[in-house]
DNA sequence: CCCGCTTATCTTGTATACCTGTTCTGGCGT
DNA sequence: ACGCCAGAACAGGTATACAAGATAAGCGGG
């Protein structure tokens, strides 16, 4: 039973952080019973964290049947994709320089990612790959769409594991690193160039698959899972069901 | 007793429509039991709605005391103001064309905007005035930056208030009138320009007014207030209480 | 043996009850 | 008369109860 500030608030961050971290596919079903009990707290603040989830697009729920994590399609993914350029790239050049502490952070940050690899915490790797981008905005003085950010870059997350268009872990962080240090020499333009570079390659490889029709779906979907358990409250979420019409909230 | 479709999702979008055409200052404090006579439901969906609003920053919530219009502070406003320079102008410089339908639709919000002057309506002209930004995000394809634009409006309403930062509204309106000209025209980084000079007289004028102290606050407070009540349900509100620190929720 | 219908169970939707913290009010003391 | 303290009233926080819809299971007919 997970505790520790059982705020409404508390729980959609941890369950953020999961959905950062990989930890359900697109699809999954929350039930709010599960998580009641997984958080040790009743139905009213599960609901209300799932509600914030949902006002930020991250679930959505259908009625009287549950909470499901959004399924992206391809032209949100785009969507998602084209967002996160305009921001990332939009702060960068916007910043006129970068202090000095958060350059520090930054440098932190970076650390951190790499210690990543080291423990084999896929998990943990993927939160901190896209939390970059969270730090990094906010290290630039952007509280707002750092915020925004965080919702964009789970949903780049689920993009990916929905097309399965992984893009190399080492790869991202490499060029992670390349952008801290162009923001070191202090050329905010490189620095947005490379950005722009970092995420263009996402959706490169995003539109490259194509287009998932029913029959490819099946085939994967029947494809055995080797994949062990991972995670303690992952095992409180029972697969998607069948599907059904899902509408998405405000 | 306002009624139709009374889920959460629905009161959340009054609210914040209501926000919007300006109906509710800075630091109003939201009754639940009020909201929920007002609405004609339990506290419970009213609960649910402001849930959703204070995920999306628009209001606070202040523990055992209420829930209130977020009072945006003068550096919160700048970057709002950031933001929407680098979302609006990004948009339309990552645009490849604009849509013939997509124009139609321009146009036909351009009239609506012209039509809210003739009518005396003060609320439904900063309405349409700022869903005019969000409208065009639409229309150049982004929904999802369209819909934190829907926030960012908002708040950008909460901070003119503020800080009284009005521009004129016809000057708006011709400002919007001949961005949708230069759409016509084809020109999506003339038109990226003109957004950005739009986005500029604002916060232009919101940089002007020097800091506002507790002296400045009590005179402005204590002026004979001649506006009269204005719409139904700006009635079940009352005035913000002294003020405490409300803690702001993801 | 398979398909469709009816019934049972489970899960969410909504309202309400109760608890707790905050604010207001009245009385007391200085 | 002013300020402080205590009690009451009020409003939000949380849990729970009950209703309604959806899924799953069981049963009967073709």
């Amino acid at each position: 039973m997970l505790r520790g500030m059982q705020t409404s608030a508390d729980i959609a961050e941890r369950l953020l952080e999961a959905l950062l971290a990989g930890k359900f596919e697109p699809g999954s079903r929350f039930g709010e019973q599960d998580l009641a009990a997984v958080f040790g707290c009743s139905r009213t603040m599960v609901r209300e964290a799932l509600t914030r989830l949902s006002a930020r697009g991250l679930v959505n729920v259908s009625p009287r049947r549950g909470w499901y994590v959004v399924e992206v399609t391809r032209e949100q993914a785009q969507e998602v994709f084209e967002s996160r350029r305009i921001i990332e790239v939009g702060i960068l050049n916007n910043a006129r320089q970068v202090s000095p502490e958060s350059l520090r952070r930054l440098d932190a940050h970076i650390k951190r990612q790499k210690a990543s690899f080291s423990r084999d915490n896929a998990g943990l790797r993927s939160f901190l790959l896209g939390d970059f981008h969270v730090c990094l905005a906010q290290c630039l003085g952007n509280s707002i769409l750092a915020e925004s950010l965080r919702d964009l870059t789970v949903r780049t997350t689920l993009a990916a594991m929905r097309f399965q268009s992984w893009k190399d872990a080492t790869r991202s962080f490499n060029e992670h690193r390349e952008i801290v240090e162009i923001l070191h020499a202090g050329d905010l333009a490189a620095a947005a160039s490379a950005m722009s570079a970092h995420l263009g390659t996402w959706d490169v490889k995003l539109s490259v698959p194509s287009e998932r029709d029913s029959v490819s779906l099946l085939r994967e979907a029947l494809q055995p899972v080797d994949r062990p358990a991972r995670d303690l409250h992952t095992r409180s979420v029972a697969k998607s069901r069948p599907a059904r019409p899902a509408r998405s909230t405000s």
